[in-house]
DNA sequence: CATAAAGTTTAGCCTTGGCTAAACTTATTA
DNA sequence: TAATAAGTTTAGCCAAGGCTAAACTTTATG
């Protein structure tokens, strides 16, 4: 049992905070991919994405549109708002520099997709920075 | 908007199965570390450990205590079980080769310590040793 | 164009992980 | 040792993020 680090409740706060907005990166994210390759985005389609029922994609798109990342009519399609793809758009890069990061250590592929896919929320900027300098130089 | 990885719903469910059991690897951590500095741990440690209130440090132990993982008698000591210490061990290395990962590769100490205590629980057993053997030829 | 199929929303349920206030137990100290 | 202080549990509340079943809307088809 031997502890290098030291722990404080902030650091728990800081990791309670970034869980709080996980959700939200992983929609836009995928509302932002999906729209890129099919040119628009339905319920439907994000229930196959994340593997979930069309309530509760339902459900948290309705929390979306309260936080202003997202604009829908009723049985209509699903949009992005500026702020909504402005943070689709950092947490997608954020999750590729990890991901890239993660294979240029030698993480196999599906390894890689999986583990990133938790880890991204949890990457500070100041880390992602050192990350991406090891990426262009590996 | 450049995606190299791919990304499907099995991604989604083993990050949800992940943080499933995130409060059981931190709670059992901490206990452990706790009784290792003072021999004993008690609700309140707990309470100033991860900065949260007295009746949700009773209802997590409670939870611990159903998953098996400690043992408690009302107004007493709580106690890591066989199972219990095993995770703790297993949680506390984990977080340990990430942390000093984190350190090697350049992440400032105070960053290191944040970024970890959300990241750990994430990493596979084969992201795990290649930053393990990063960690011993750097 | 009427009906059937596909897709979406609503209602109502559940667990997790937080909180405060109040009740209860244990420990301290006058 | 009786009163007070400190610590723990219980009760009851809340939001997030899941689910199923049923109602409703839109789209496709005979
Ligand atoms: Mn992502
Ligand atoms: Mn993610
Ligand atoms: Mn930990
Ligand atoms: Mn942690």
């Amino acid at each position: 049992m031997k502890i290098s680090r030291s722990s404080s409740p902030e650091n728990f706060s800081t990791t309670k905070t970034r869980k709080n907005i996980e959700l939200f990166e992983d929609y836009v994210e995928a509302i932002n991919e999906i729209n890129f390759n099919k040119g628009f985005v339905k319920n439907v389609d994000l229930c196959k994405y994340f593997g979930v029922s069309n309530a509760t994609v339902c459900k948290n798109i309705k929390r979306l549109i309260k936080e202003e990342l997202v604009e829908s009519e009723k049985y209509r399609s699903i949009f992005l708002t500026k702020a909504g793809k402005i943070l689709a758009e950092k947490s997608n890069t954020r999750h590729e520099v990890l991901y890239k990061f993660l294979t240029k250590l030698g993480v196999p592929i599906r390894i890689a997709e999986i583990d990133s896919e938790g880890m991204e929320h949890h990457v500070s900027k100041e880390t992602l920075n050192i990350m991406k300098k090891f990426n262009n130089s590996n």
